[in-house]
DNA sequence: GCACACCGGATTGTCGACAATATTAGGCAT
DNA sequence: ATGCCTAATATTGTCGACAATCCGGTGTGC
């Protein structure tokens, strides 16, 4: 529940000179976080199996600092674990995905209000530039970018918006759900539509108009439910990738 | 992340034959919910240090599990972590109640909405029964008693949503601002409307209207809202109750 | 009297070893 | 060959001990 916040002290001394002996304090810290990267990054396979001797070894790390991480990503829904049967990395179904994405909308509905009372001329033209890049994006169609640069639009609305409880539940469902988002990526002419719509959103902004801000975030999202929709019903109509032994896997009985 | 979930299985066997040696599994999970229902409950003064060694000896557990539950209550938000420095029951600001209050009033909207179209006759006959309860309490001047029935009221309406996220995310923002709500509730005259409020909830859930139930949803939480905004200030401006040396424990740089 | 280095107790972080438990493999009867 | 029981292995859960770190008090120089 806060996850890509190191603790904010006790980071600033070493940076003049080189690397005085190591950070040497938080080892299970780092753990965490490079743990929690892999996985977000999609470095293990759904529902692979965390086995904290191997962890251990191929972080370097003791089996303590392992099995506090794991603690750590359990509660923040990104692995599962179940007593004497170790830790699988968490599996979200098309259902629970779609949860995900309702409470996303209303969440970041909320936040763009705020945001747009408190948003100042450096923000706006901040958020301009991150138009104009993906605007580039999208000329070069560079969907994937596109995506990232998508991601880094909406964090700065939640910084703006300075509302740290439902940015840090943000931030949380996002590393959840990160899987089904290039799904919703690469459906045709979305890319385009996307970029509308987060056009108007920064006018809305711009005009300081909470209620324009909602409603024009309110359409760019239910836009993004939408194609989420369609993208598990063609799935689900047609796989596209089912690797070997998959189909186990994918029932879920959770 | 998952309060209030013991692990369903491997808790069904003990029971005919007295207690075979002890449910041995989860040691842990166990230090942990008691540890989280004696936060959550009061029983520690906020930003009261808390001792690994202490709480072993306190809960008759190992080190080991007491270290584990408090990773878990702080990821989860109830109690703070530092490196090297230990753990403290966390000390929610005036300011994160709010916040907190703004995202559960968005989120109770969204799962009233969708309990509108699941809700059964059952359900129904189930929340008029607590309408019921809650009337008897307003009646007999009981505001603790009929809190506890207001926290069922809701709860209820999360189960008939069946909307896991979302309900996990309440009921976790719930027992981190579970402090301020006797705040709300002691206020005159406000539990008279509340019940007002609720009668009009179950109405626009019985006609399954999901607009008119997010209505009055929305209508009865702003009202809690503005109580807590009244609460907050009028503490400011006359402390009711300041134990010594509080001023330097309220001061929350965080 | 005050600033500062230093020391000692208290507490957390980490490791290794062992016990408890689940999972797999193999043997045996049918 | 199949199904079940048993043994062996793999993996997690827990404990105790030790190192690392922080906090408070004490003494010293000025």
């Amino acid at each position: 529940m806060k996850p890509p916040v190191a603790h904010p002290s006790r980071r600033s001394s070493p940076a003049a000179h080189g690397a005085p002996l190591a950070p040497a304090a938080d080892r299970s810290a780092e753990v965490y976080q490079r743990l929690r990267s892999e996985i977000v990054s999609g470095g293990f396979h759904p529902n692979e199996r965390l086995v904290e001797a191997d962890l251990a070894l191929r972080l370097d790390a003791g089996r303590t600092a392992i099995r506090a991480a794991l603690v750590r990503l359990d509660q923040e829904g990104l692995v599962s674990r179940e007593p004497n049967r170790g830790a699988r990395v968490r599996l979200v179904s098309d259902r629970e995905a779609l949860e995900i994405e309702e409470v996303r909308v209303i969440l970041e509905q909320l936040i763009v209000r705020q945001a747009a009372q408190r948003v100042t001329a450096a923000d706006l033209r901040d958020l301009r530039r991150s138009i104009v890049r993906m605007r580039e994006r999208l000329a070069q169609s560079d969907p994937m970018g596109y995506s990232g640069l998508n991601a880094e639009f909406h964090q700065r609305i939640w910084t703006i918006a300075d509302h740290g409880t439902a940015g840090r539940l943000l931030a949380n469902l996002k590393s959840q759900s990160i899987r089904f988002q290039y799904r919703t990526i690469l459906r045709p002419g979305r890319t385009a539509s996307s970029l509308r719509e987060h056009e108007a959103i920064v006018e809305a902004l711009a005009s300081r108009d909470s209620d324009a801000s909602e409603a024009a975030m309110r359409q760019h999202l239910s836009q993004v439910v939408e194609t989420l929709k369609w993208s598990i019903d063609a799935q689900r109509r047609q796989p596209i990738w089912l690797p070997r032994g998959a189909s186990s896997i994918a029932s879920d009985p959770g």
